[in-house]
DNA sequence: TGAGGAAAATGT
DNA sequence: ACATTTTCCTCA
């Protein structure tokens, strides 16, 4: 299907084809997968042409995905992304004008921010972009669903009073912004108006947004993924995957409610993520194959991945379709979105369930149809859940919806390449791989910094206009699945003296995002100096209805970075580039020390035998005791071993096993030992069991063997 | 603030 | 009994 419908190159309205995409280098390397994906350009292309709107390109079309943040990976500065063989998603938005989104003219900015002229917002009506997920089928579903509303693509225009350089989601409710209760974040009405249905694969379409996803559990009457409010609306939610939808919140909204004691029923994943079990699949075949998903990842995500196909598809969707189609039939209207956090509002709207469960309520209504509703919705919603005191962020302030997330603009589970054509968005400093996140009840433990000092800096490549941009933060997920804003983390923006970067939050579908400027003036180079991470407790989230993922052990992030260049034809080209993992627990970024191996299994019960122990994180202190117990956990002794320093090395210890107190053993003792690193507790080490393999040895090998014997492992 | 530690809670 | 998560304390 494909390619037919792209439209040929030439078309490309932009300037010269050959500057814009260069071509396939541009995109670097190639697609991994077999060549099935297009360049980027030929993407570039096809949307780009603005007449081609119909240009829907099958999903087939496009078989690879982009891997899931993967570009980022590779992220190793300098390394260009592989990735980038990922069409630019979205990128081929619908025609709207040129990027209202954007500020035109360098203007005033305050505080070295891109001063952003009243900013006209288009609107168009893109909608296959947004929701990326499940774009796929929309066609059918739009005319179904809302017969008459289709409008025409046509992009609104609007003037924003003014211009805080950034447009801030939050306007749009009003009511919604900071309070907790509000589930939905701003963003996400915001969303909601621009919602798109798309259907995922799975499901039909048009379910209800509301829709519980099957999976769910029976008991909630809600859907689940809700939360998303449709943002992402993503109905995208294998069942493993999460939506992402809650996450948030909360962190606004601050209020802490009382724990609950035990999340309902979720599901259990497995460390990564993966769930175990998938409700529902999604039919469609999962574009894994494709080189696009696989593409780079490979560091966090694993390449076999299990991403939900919604994800995929998603994600493919972005890449292959033509908004312009689809915004067409689309009636704005027609979405019911922000539900999201309602879900039982949602439900009672929509009869549904349809769907395999995963769906996820793509459902978009406009805000503006139904704002009402919507705020009750989200104050029913997040009753029901928190009663969290709002937040008084600042971003409250109003603004309107549309500046903000353009609907153009790709949902945050999207997956988008990190290079295409001339531009490459790369981090050329990575964030150390730990960063305790600090919990809404504490003071903020500061900015994510970069291992060598200094902080984590992002930069694109290949971009000679003038234009200020405006590069987008949230927190993303690290596990193997597709790359998507993390339920139990927010970014958090920090201030003060210690900042240099200015920056703005805004809230995209429960995602609170950090927008950065990026000036000519800097080479288009942001530092990143200004952001925290919030650590949401799971409890909060695990209740939410239509979350699936869990918290526990879920602990590693990855920034995620975005960039939005307005195309010449009025498209929007967006770029995304994840971090390497951050590990944001207490407790890993410690660094516990691990023993991998133990050179003795047993010893004389005189003790005295050299033990090596091989390892990771040892420290120059660190210590090793030893523990009897009897076989009913009786705690019969413990003794610090002797350590032999000069035998020592960073990743081996060689410590002389004490002797056994008990010298009447006559049977097997068990003997563990700990190995604690500095102050720490030995509570808080890992504890590794010393078994002599023969009773018999143990007590009558009264002779001490001091030096460690042969190879020991 | 920004951290570092750790006790108190919870979950397995 | 442990493993993890959250809340508190302390300090610079």
């Amino acid at each position: 299907m494909p390619s037919t419908s792209f439209p040929a190159p030439s078309k490309f309205p932009l300037g010269p084809p050959a500057a814009v995409c260069g071509s396939g280098e541009t995109l670097g390397p190639a697609p991994p997968s077999g060549g099935t994906m297009k360049s980027a350009e030929e993407e570039h292309y096809s949307y780009a042409s603005p007449g081609v709107r119909s240009t829907l390109l099958p999903s087939s079309a496009q078989p690879s995905l982009p891997a899931p943040g993967h570009d980022l990976q590779t992220s190793a500065p300098g390394v260009p992304a592989t990735a980038a063989s990922q069409p630019p998603g979205y990128g081929g938005a619908v025609d709207s004008g040129p990027s209202s989104y954007f500020l035109s003219s360098g203007h005033a900015r305050p505080n070295g921010a891109p001063a952003l002229e009243s900013p006209r917002i288009e609107i168009t009506s893109y909608m296959g972009l947004h929701h990326g997920n499940n774009q796929f089928f929309h066609d059918v579903e739009v005319d179904d669903v809302l017969p008459g509303s289709k409008r025409p693509p046509s992009t609104a225009t609007l003037n924003l009073p003014n211009l805080e350089a950034y447009r801030d989601p939050s306007c749009l409710s009003p009511a919604s912004s900071l309070s907790s209760r509000s589930c939905n974040s701003e963003a996400s009405s915001y969303e909601s108006n621009f919602s798109y249905p798309y259907a995922s694969p799975q499901t039909s379409p048009w379910q209800s947004p509301c829709v519980s996803p099957k999976t769910t559990d029976p008991e909630e009457g809600f859907p689940r993924g809700l939360g998303v409010c449709g943002l992402l609306g993503s109905p995208r939610h294998s069942p493993s995957t999460s939506p992402r939808t809650s996450v948030t919140e909360e962190s606004w909204l601050g209020t802490r409610t009382s724990r609950p004691s035990s999340p309902c029923n979720k599901r259990k994943y497995g460390l990564n993520g993966q769930q175990l079990t998938s409700p529902h699949h999604s039919p469609t075949p999962s574009p894994r194959g494709s080189p696009r998903v696989s593409v780079t990842d490979d560091t966090w995500l694993g390449n076999s991945t299990q991403y939900t196909s919604s994800a995929i598809v998603a994600a493919i969707n972005a890449l292959s379709t033509d908004g312009s189609l689809e915004l067409d039939g689309v009636p704005v209207k027609a979405r019911k979105t922000a539900l999201d956090h309602c879900p039982s509002v949602a439900l009672k709207v929509e009869p549904a369930g349809e769907d395999l469960g995963t769906t996820p309520p793509t459902a978009e209504f406009l805000p503006e149809e139904f704002p009402s509703f919507q705020h009750v919705r989200k104050g029913a919603f997040c009753d029901q859940y928190l009663s969290v005191p709002q937040h008084p962020y600042q971003w409250a302030r109003p603004r309107s919806p549309t500046a903000y997330g353009s609907p153009t603009l790709p949902a945050l589970d999207w997956q988008l390449p990190s290079r295409s054509g001339p531009y490459e968005l790369r981090i050329e400093v990575q964030p150390k791989p730990h960063h305790r996140a600090h919990y809404e009840t504490e003071g903020s433990r500061g900015a994510v910094k970069a291992s060598a000092g200094g902080h984590p800096s992002v930069q694109l490549h290949g971009y000679l206009e003038n234009e200020p941009l405006t590069l987008q933060l949230f927190i993303g997920t690290a596990d193997d699945r597709l790359l998507r804003p993390h339920a139990f983390y927010q970014v958090h923006r920090i201030t003060g003296k210690t900042v240099s970067t200015t920056s703005h939050e805004a809230i995209l579908s429960n995602t609170k995002v950090l927008e950065i400027p990026l000036l000519p003036e800097n080479n288009m180079r942001a530092i990143v100096d200004c952001a925290g991470i919030l650590k949401l407790r799971n409890s909060d989230i695990e209740l939410r209805k239509g979350e699936t993922d869990i918290g526990r052990k879920n602990t590693r992030v990855r920034l995620v970075f975005r960039v939005h260049i307005p195309q010449p034809s009025g498209r929007m080209l967006s770029l995304q580039v994840a971090s390497n993992p951050i590990e944001c627990s207490q407790r890993s970024a410690q660094e516990l020390p691990l023993v991998e191996k133990q050179s003795a299994a047993s010893c004389p019960v005189l003790g005295g035998k050299k033990m090596v122990l091989s390892g990771h994180n040892f420290l120059q202190d660190s210590k090793v005791i030893f523990v009897e117990k009897a076989p009913d956990g009786h705690h019969i002794w413990e003794m610090e071993a002797k350590m032999d320093r000069e035998l020592c090395q960073p990743n081996s210890l060689v410590v002389e096993i004490p002797p056994f107190r008990n010298q009447r053993i006559t049977s097997p003792v068990q003997v563990s030992f700990y190995v604690c690193n500095g102050k720490r507790k030995r509570s808080q080490c890992q504890r590794f069991t010393y078994l002599p393999a023969n009773g018999n040895a143990l007590l009558l090998a009264l002779s001490t063997e001091n030096e460690p014997r042969g190879p020991f492992f």
